[in-house]
DNA sequence: AGCATTAACTAACAAATGTTAGTTAATGCT
DNA sequence: AGCATTAACTAACATTTGTTAGTTAATGCT
């Protein structure tokens, strides 16, 4: 029993990996028994499919963000700590699982249908709890008066780079980073004056 | 002559929403064909190949960007409109050419060897000079003391979601958008004090 | 009118795909 | 020791894939 958990456990991180380098559709079920070291029909011992595979990849993300946001909701502080914490966490699982976190980015559009829209949801109810920190701030006077939207997606946005970008050992820490990237959202590139 | 023009942008426009939609290795010629209105093979009449297709929309991509590269860069002004410049005009490809600057995005990996390479290139070299301008900001006291590099992909990736998320008639017109944009990266979402 | 080109079609191909069936050796419980 | 389960294998399957061959009707030049 311990021994199927891991086999499957290897699986699909090295589906991860390999959906995150070659796409959903690009990475057949011979490259990724290539990689784990067995027989494609080998893997089915261990998994259902290839779709239950990206489910498992892709639900694993939107679970562990909208407990993050969950966490962050129940914190107390200004809108700007709490937004500043869920950022945090934010770009910790990326750095953490940026495979898996790749994949829910790029390839949630090749779930089947019933999933795809639980998905959609997801990700959708964290948008949600996202943009109301935001639009709390610019309510109370915290944050500059801009479309809480174009905000939303464009902090989401700016940190995404960071699984593709990030590794170890590239000269900048992930402390640096995290500070660096909340200056420039929060702060703002220019100086100010 | 340019009936066969005609055709062969049809194909090409309707293969960049295609693959943005459902991806590259998502997207067969046969469904392809069907949203043109015509057999697969038939295609081959206006298209060399399913690469082809993919080459045109990442390198049409590309090329723009680089010509507004150097458009911006024998501009002068300070760092910080040189920069707002590049990132007006940045935006306004995704604005107006969405469907293939996502291809561009999210297919280029499956760009065939020798031509992967290239549009790496083309890609290294539109962020080294857009580095630049960052590195020389920060030399010259505009810019806040950030890793150049942290800036440019918080930068590059905070404007991605546009052409995922942009409609026109989502009630943010595309000026409102490209100004909160700029304030949020340049001016931070914090209101200054 | 005669001819060459264009652009569509149908049919078919070889390769690759996800998956199932059937088999077999090893492992662990009673 | 005997039995059930696990986890690997080989072989094969039905589909789907990108692409080519061969054909045919329409178009346009001389």
């Amino acid at each position: 029993m311990s021994k199927k958990q891991n086999k499957r456990q290897i699986i699909l991180d090295e589906a991860a990996k390999l959906f995150k380098l070659k796409g959903f559709g690009g990475t057949s079920m011979r490259d990724l028994a290539g990689e784990v070291g067995m027989e494609a029909a080998s893997m089915y011992n261990h998994i259902k499919s290839k779709d239950e595979i990206l489910e498992h990849l892709c639900f694993h993300v939107s679970d562990t963000y909208i407990a993050q946001l969950a966490q962050v909701e129940q914190m107390r502080g200004s809108n700007g700590d709490k937004l500043k914490e869920l950022l945090r966490l934010h770009i910790h699982l990326m750095l953490e699982d940026g495979a898996a976190v790749s994949v829910a980015n790029n390839d949630w559009k090749y779930l089947t249908s019933d999933k795809l829209e639980l998905f959609k949801a997801a990700r959708k109810q964290y948008e949600k709890g996202f943009a109301m920190l935001i639009e709390n701030g610019i309510a109370e006077g915290e944050f500059q008066p801009v479309n809480a939207s174009v905000a939303l997606f464009t902090i989401l946005s700016a940190v995404r780079w960071v699984e593709l970008w990030y590794r170890p050992g590239r000269g900048v820490t992930a402390q640096e980073l995290e500070q660096d990237i909340m200056t420039i959202l929060l702060n703002g590139l220019a100086k100010k004056q």
